[in-house]
DNA sequence: TTAATTTTGTCTACTAGGAAACAAATAACG
DNA sequence: CGTTATTTGTTTCCTAGTAGACAAAATTAA
């Protein structure tokens, strides 16, 4: 009927075993923090990659394409691939700097500006949906675990 | 020289943005907890989602398809090459039942089981690193919370 | 300076996973 | 009963993401 209905059928399902790993419930997290961001940005027709990246870029006009690499965890391959199809689509441009040939600087186009400005506006919904089951207090122990346990605070945060 | 150094390299990097949302933070935990499991298992020749299925059929002999892919989250199509693929390794039988010749009941061979008894030696260690950087409190309360926000309690758990 | 090393980004496969169409079996309905 | 709807698994096609080789530029070593 529903999307995840009647998990047992048969048999009793095993003790803890895997499904009480943290790895298992990071991963459904992320599933369903992934079907919370289709839900809202469904129309928009962006990924959760390209939105993090645009709003890095806008708030740091001129940032070499390896930082939000490595800011985002995103592969270069992968970064590349994107900020290709970006620039491609209008929203980004790339400028090679004449004191480092080999990297790239990215800025928003206003096409782009005007395209994150408008997504930035449904973030908290997106936000909220992925916390509507945690109080306030819930919401906020769950970053701080998480920022914790990634070690991410070590240079992010800010 | 390492894998995430130097992240702010020009700019002050913009305020809380996307960086602390939610869905990043759990898409790096994610991240990381893959990484603690590879480099466990890296010698073993296996995948998160393959390890997660021998270990729930172990523990359900004669569960079917369609309840693993349910209660592990992987879709039916994925599910359906996984486990075609396993029975071609020799790790998993599957049998069609007479009373419903649709479904398709699980059960791992002796390969199998000889290979989740192998791997199992070592879950606890990818436990421990993931939680490595929590107090044992945290790791608890982790969990809890990835539990209570995507719902799982409803029906699995036991 | 020249030569070796490192950094940065790109490109070419390859793999995991997802969506949608499909077929077979069962269940529900008239 | 026969017809329609649903469930279950499979297949095909497509996209996101990764690994690894590569090229160009910059840095370090000699």
């Amino acid at each position: 009927m529903n999307q995840q209905g009647e998990i047992e059928t048969q048999d009793s399902m095993g003790k803890e075993s895997l499904k009480n790993s943290l790895g298992f419930l990071l991963r459904v997290a992320q599933l369903r923090s992934f079907g919370h961001f289709f839900a809202v940005m469904g129309e928009e027709n962006v990924r959760p990659g390209e939105v993090t990246v645009l709003d890095l870029v806008r708030e740091n006009p001129g940032i070499r394409q390896g930082v939000v690499s490595k800011t985002l965890k995103i592969k270069r391959a992968q970064m590349s691939k994107m900020v290709r199809e970006m620039e491609a689509n209008g929203l980004i441009a790339r400028r090679v700097p004449p004191e480092d040939r080999r990297s790239v600087e990215l800025r928003l186009t206003p096409a782009g500006e005007a395209r994150i400005a408008q997504i930035a506006t449904r973030f908290p919904e997106i936000e909220e949906r992925t916390g509507k089951r945690l109080t306030p207090a819930e919401s906020r122990e769950l970053r701080r675990l998480l920022i914790k346990m990634t070690g991410l605070e070590d240079k992010e945060g800010e």
